[in-house]
RNA sequence: GGGCCUGUAGCUCAGUUCGGUUAGAGCGCACGCCUGAUAAGCGUGAGGUCGAUGGUUCAAAUCCAUCCAGGCCCA
């Protein structure tokens, strides 16, 4: 007789082969055809809320593995809150204006762009960004990722774009937004102004001299031996038009200077290390030095600017150094960035007398109308006239050029707006509002907070088209800003039915408000401002644009979750919005993730060739095995990807997914509506597993209370492969597989194996959430069973699966097995046994364990998937194992025949004539199977 | 150059807050078993000078300093 007939062996048609690649999609349009989303939504309408923000991606260019990254984070935390039991929407955003977008159009466009006007380039930078807004929703929607696809937020939709200005006005209207000079880099040829990713770094030969400013004030007071001295300070510069703007002299506070005697009627003063090297390029072969000082001792003093009757100040700056030069740094706060900066801390005046073109205005006297480059030589002819040019050579180094003329760029100073920090103490409010927010980890708020304490106010204008305008106007008379609340009013309405185009279409008259006039002058003649505002400000009232504007959020977000980049960009953005016209945060939590490098935890870049794309992972082994890396990365630092860990999490995987399957497999006919056994009336090993199960429960709570998944995914992963798959489920088989199908025995084992299934797909849900829902379909149905998991909820609490006597004795069952296997495997290997029911052993142990594992002599040879099992006290002859001579472990071939049907030697084999080839237990549970 | 952060077995992570027995886990690897989870399952084993150096201490993966490597943001 072939007695495997009579075994209840697992069956299942869930498959072993995962084929993700194939499935995945089929699952997407499935839970896009029965609406999971709104089901959501409305089902869990009324709960507390949990919202998490999305911060907007740009809309160019595909998705790449920081964004997968980003938005799977995101996923995880929307679906564990949900199951939690909050209403956790999630709606998803797009960046859609700005430079890049601009810039690829234009390209695009080529020569025709010269025939087009603004309103026409700004349409075809809409149709660009809607064409990359479609590209990555499905790349976003392929990696699993849930929210309101349907629905997302745009910020160039009219109603955002009329938010953006409206929020921009607010600033205007509180007079926080201010009109002042700042350097720029810009193209004489195209006569516009460029970002820094239109520059173009190239070699370029420039001049390179040394020019006297002299000393004013008498230096005695730094030192006595300067006392009545002539002095001048020596400067150094490789653009010599600069000159008439400059301001300053700057010298590095931490640097030590020195008076040099060059035999002339004056001393030359310059930092002390650069002596040497500076007298051999002036020629001085005998120089002494009369004294050295810090620059401290100059701070505040004046030179003469040698080609103008005017003053220029001696100031410190960091930014000065020693590498070329004097130590001695010329500075004009019109024409370069670091000079401005420093002159905004000495209250210097940003002055740059050069026009679009590039020409020199009619301030700077004779060299007016020549162009900057061409006047360098002027410029140095009339220094070395006035004798204070001290050497004049060329320099090859890199140099800033336009992107589209291929020509040198100057740093020019015009007119920007800026929302200052000071005036209506946004940066102090700001710094107080970072305090009431939690930085997830710590130290974002160190990050934060330094930024915002530095920073300097917020320029926020571009000359661009694709973007929204700075909706102010201004007094074509007297230059005053023009806003009232009907011109806000206005302008917001104009934007919500027509978008922002209407400020470039519409002429200004038909912009204002009916009878508006500058309240300073009184005037009439009011200008648009034509400039745009920087994205970082479209995208920092998302707050404003969105929270506070869709009926299925709220103001504040719980929660903003980007890479560690953005405490610069998105949460410092936000929060200045948000504190300046709100007086808080709009977050009350920013948790951050790092960024995505290779193996050797470098960064990706296409030329080192390192760069690993979603799209490929997702063809070659799924989207489910990149959410599973991303849940076993510790995210808060920087997360590596490899083929290697990919294969790693594909095993990982494997496991997950065969033990999920056997589990099944021996659920085949299991109804837990009527073949639940109590709990109270369950096998120990059977509640023991509950209780693992229960701890296992708590752990995946606490992680995705503190979103950590690695945490979960590492526990998850261990309970499946050790205390399932390696014991649990490996000692259970012989039960499962042999006793008759409704025994007790059998159902008790099968209840804990529901338990833990039904468990563990809920916990694996807002993670692996095709396979989970894969695990669902195949589940018994409990007449409860939700349409599918992401329905359903976290496994309730179950404290009454928590036996902490229980699972100390089944700890010491464990200690002793594994001791077993250890004496198993020696006999394996001296070729006693094969496999370990050929064996019989012999547990001796001391006192206390003896009582302990007493009551559980019958079952040891289950535990332990021996034949036979003797539980013995004090030491046994022979043993393979003597643990500290407290347990010892003796094994020896089994006694009796292996049953046919169980496997199991035993003596009684043979014994019944009928069945002449298995064992007396098996007889009765064949006997108990057909009586029922 | 500055600010913030990271560095524990081949890989992914514990342990570092508040120093204290031979630094843990899983995977992978090697070897073996099984063939009733089978393109599965089980067992055993070998892997680490805790980035480096110096210091504090009776005692350092853990505290301090410097350096090296890497990341983000500035310059």
């Amino acid at each position: 007789m072939d007695y495997k007939k009579t075994l209840n062996l697992p069956r299942t048609k869930f498959p072993m082969k995962a084929n993700l690649a194939q499935r995945e999609p089929r699952q997407l349009a499935e839970w896009e055809k029965m609406g999971l989303y709104e089901r959501l939504r409305r089902e869990s309408a009324g709960r507390r809320r949990f919202i998490l923000h999305d911060g907007p991606p740009y809309a160019n260019g595909h998705i790449h593995m920081g964004t997968a990254l980003n938005k799977i984070l995101k996923d995880f935390i929307v679906r564990s809150r949900q199951m939690a039991g909050f209403d956790a929407p999630y709606v998803p955003g797009w960046d859609c204006h700005g430079l890049p977008i601009e810039h690829n159009v234009e390209k695009e466009l080529g020569r025709r762009k010269q025939t087009m006007g603004q309103a026409e380039i700004r349409r075809e930078c809409r149709k660009y960004a809607e064409k990359f807004i479609d590209i990555q929703r499905n790349e976003f929607k392929r990696l699993g990722v849930l929210g309101d696809w349907d629905n997302p937020y745009l910020t160039m939709s009219y109603r955002y774009e009329a938010t953006i200005a409206r929020e921009c006005c607010s600033f205007a209207m509180d007079g926080s937004l201010y009109r002042s000079k700042k350097p720029i880099h810009w193209c004489c040829s195209c006569q516009t102004a460029l970002a820094e990713a239109e520059i173009e770094y190239a070699d370029e030969t420039s001049p390179s001299i040394f020019v006297e400013f002299e000393v004013v004030d008498d230096l005695g007071g730094v030192n006595p031996a300067l006392a009545g001295q002539k002095a001048a300070v020596v400067i150094w510069t490789t653009t010599p038009w600069t000159l008439p703007a400059n301001l300053a002299v700057a010298l590095h506070p931490d640097f030590v200077y020195a008076a040099v005697d060059v035999g002339r009627e004056h001393l030359l003063i310059l930092a002390k290390e650069l002596v040497e090297q500076c007298m051999a390029t002036f020629g001085y072969e005998k120089y002494s030095l009369v004294c050295e000082f810090g620059a401290a001792e100059l701070e505040k003093k004046n030179c003469r600017h040698p080609l103008y009757d005017r003053n220029s100040l001696i100031i410190l700056a960091e930014h000065v150094t020693l590498d070329t030069g004097t130590g001695c740094v010329h500075t004009a706060p019109g024409h370069g960035r670091e000079d401005y900066e420093v002159g905004l801390r000495y209250g210097l005046d940003v002055y740059a007398p050069v026009d679009q073109q590039g020409r020199f205005t009619e301030e700077v006297g004779h060299f007016a109308g020549q162009m900057v480059f061409e006047a360098n030589a002027a410029i140095n002819a009339r220094l070395k006239e006035l004798g204070v040019l001290l050497a004049e050579e060329k320099i090859e180094h890199s140099y800033p050029h336009c992107w589209r003329c291929k020509r040198p760029v100057i740093f020019r100073a015009t007119s920007q707006w800026f929302i200052s920090m000071e005036k209506n103490g946004l940066r102090k409010k700001a710094l107080e509002a970072i305090d009431r927010v939690s930085w997830i980890p710590a130290w974002g708020r160190e990050r934060i907070y330094g930024m915002i304490e530095n920073r300097p106010d917020w320029c926020v204008s571009r000359q661009r088209a694709w973007g929204v305008p700075i909706t102010v106007f201004t007094c074509a008379g007297c230059g005053a800003l023009v806003i009232d609340r009907q011109v806000v009013k206005r302008i917001y309405e104009l934007f919500l039915q027509n978008g922002a185009d209407v400020w470039f279409e519409k002429d200004t008259r038909e912009l204002i408000p009916e009878g508006l006039s500058c309240p300073e002058c009184g005037g009439s003649r009011l200008q648009k401002e034509t400039d745009i505002l920087d994205v970082w400000f479209d995208s920092g009232v998302s707050h404003a644009a969105v929270l506070e504007a869709r009926d299925d959020l709220r103001w504040p977000a719980d929660l903003y979750l980007e890479g560690s980049d953005q405490h610069r960009g998105w949460f410092h953005s936000s929060l200045l919005t948000a504190v300046g016209t709100r007086g808080q945060a709009p977050y009350k939590a920013v948790l951050t993730h790092g960024f995505v490098v290779d193996a050797e935890g470098k960064k990706m870049s296409k030329s080192l060739g390192n760069v690993v794309a979603p799209k490929e992972v997702i063809n070659r082994y799924g989207a489910e095995i990149l959410r599973l890396w991303v849940s076993a990365s510790d995210y808060r630092d920087d997360i590596r990807i490899s083929d290697n860990i990919l294969r790693q999490l594909v095993d990982a995987y494997r496991r997950i997914r065969n033990t999920c399957r056997f589990m099944l497999g021996n659920l085949n006919d299991f109804d837990p509506r009527s073949d639940c056994v109590d709990y109270g009336k369950m096998e120990d090993i059977d509640r023991f597993a509950l209780h693992r199960l229960r701890q296992l429960m708590e752990k995946a709570d606490r992680a995705y209370e503190n979103f950590e998944f690695h945490v979960i995914h590492h526990s998850l992963h261990n309970f499946c492969a050790v205390d399932l798959s390696a014991f649990y489920l490996d000692v259970l088989k012989d039960r499962l597989y042999t006793s008759a199908p409704r025994s007790q025995a059998r159902r008790s084992a099968q209840t804990a194996i529901y338990h833990i299934l039904d468990t563990l797909a809920r916990l694996m849900a807002p993670i692996l959430v095709f396979t989970a829902e894969e695990i669902w379909r195949y589940m018994p149905d409990d007449g409860r069973k939700e349409a599918s998991v992401h329905l359903a909820g976290m496994p309730p609490a179950r404290p009454d699966w928590t036996d902490d006597e229980l699972a100390r004795r089944w700890e010491a069952i464990l200690e002793i097995r594994s001791l077993v296997t250890k004496a198993l495997e020696q006999a394996r290997a001296d070729k006693l046994i094969g496999h370990s029911l050929d064996a019989g052993v012999t547990v001796g142990v001391d006192k206390q364990r003896f009582e302990l594992l007493e009551p559980y002599a019958g079952q040891l040879r289950s535990i332990f998937i021996v034949s036979q099992a003797e539980l013995v006290r004090g030491p046994v002859e022979d043993a393979l194992v003597n643990h500290e001579d407290r347990v010892y472990v003796g094994v020896r071939p089994a006694e009796g025949e292996k049953c046919q049907r169980c496997w199991v030697h035993d003596p009684t084999v043979g014994a019944d004539g009928s069945h002449p080839g298995i064992c007396s237990r098996c007889i009765g549970q064949l006997a108990e199977a057909e009586s029922r």
